[in-house]
DNA sequence: AGATTGAACACTTTATTGATTGTTCAGAAA
DNA sequence: TTTCTGAACAATCAATAAAGTGTTCAATCT
């Protein structure tokens, strides 16, 4: 047997302990059982316990990327909202990832606070996503704003902070998330734009016009 | 002595034990005899130990109240500028005075444990702020975005949470802190508004082939 | 009467103990 | 040699007891 399938048997096992007793009650003998072996043996495909849990939840998150991926690149669709898909697709998994399993909620705070590099690592790769999004956008002949796309990806995720692990920082629910996380892409595609705002309200009376005649 | 000046003489009291030896090492019993009074009388002034707390807190958020109003109102400034100043003052704020003292911080994150309210309450008040901020802009003649002052302030301060308590969600260092404030700041007046970016743009290039002549 | 006390109570925090468990490594097995 | 084991170790966790504290209220004082 190969060293990557006996990883992925040790990462199955764990999977299966750490989803149905969570991963504090899970020893690691335990696992070591499961796949037959001693527990000291883990150690020579894993430097410790938390990092089989990392993979897991690596493993996990790569199919997530990849759709967000398609997400970002969707045909037949504006950048702003594929953006907005984006964000939402990121709230509304999350927040159903931790809203219905105590366990996985357990294993998430633990990565992210003996981890923060890994969250670090996600972070950087939904910001290339941002990145990619608007690149296809300026590929299309979309009109975009100057400047750095790498810097301008990291002041959107800053400005949604609040909506990418939203049950630690507040106790809201899912539509009243959803509302204010509408309301602040709003405020970032257009709202504290005056030229723009003034645009859009001689627009609205014109069309009020011409409906009242 | 009347109910009000015990009322200040126990708030003193224990603001003085609480930012010498910290909320939790401080007994009830103890500013009791700094006041020359019993335990059980500190309780016809105050609920409870915690809403001592709150009222030292509250004291000292009403002084820096009043200095974000004056921020807001400034005069010889534009409503962004304005805006700008506000929200670097309250991030300059709440790092300094978290930063220098850890008692200060236990203290915060008591009443922000036990006192959800509490922040709510202050959340209010700074929205009114930006309310006023943005009232007085009108008064002036300035262009304003359309739509509802008082949901726009809520999502302005949906997109600068991290800038709030910023100790709580982060480690990073107050220039990092400001250098990403900013950045949100450019977002919401002007970043993803591809038409004012536009016009940026040709004004850029208007300056740069006058200055190529 | 109203204001104040301080002992009593319930609850929380801290200290201590013992059991559990992540990790290591000298040696056995292959 | 390389792979693996499992007893040993150190660190952590759980349970318990002990001490301390916030809060209450019948009794006391003014």
């Amino acid at each position: 047997m190969t060293k990557d399938t006996v990883r992925d048997k040790i990462v199955d096992a764990a999977k299966k302990r750490f989803s149905h007793f969570g991963y504090g009650k899970t020893t690691m003998a335990e696992i070591a059982t499961d796949c037959a072996m001693s527990p000291g043996n883990l150690y020579r495909f894993f430097p410790g316990k938390l990092d089989i849990a990392e993979a897991i939840a690596s493993l996990d998150y790569e199919d997530h990327l990849e759709h967000l991926r398609k997400i970002a690149l969707a045909p037949n669709k504006t950048a702003p909202d594929r953006l907005r898909d984006l964000l939402f697709a990121e709230l509304r998994r999350t927040y159903h990832k931790l809203e219905k399993d105590p366990r996985v909620l357990e294993m998430a705070t633990q990565i992210g606070h003996e981890r923060p590099q890994f969250i670090n690592w996600m972070l950087a790769n939904e910001r290339k996503i941002i990145v990619e999004l608007m690149e296809e956008a300026e590929r299309r002949g979309e009109m975009l704003p100057p400047g750095d796309k790498e810097e301008m990806a990291e002041m959107i995720q800053s400005a949604t902070m609040k909506f990418r692990y939203p049950q630690l920082w507040s106790k809201l629910t899912l539509p009243k998330l959803e509302r204010e996380l509408d309301g602040v892409l709003n405020l970032m595609f257009e709202g504290l734009c005056p030229q723009r705002a003034a645009e859009r309200e001689q627009e609205r009376r014109k069309i009020a016009a011409h409906a009242a005649a």
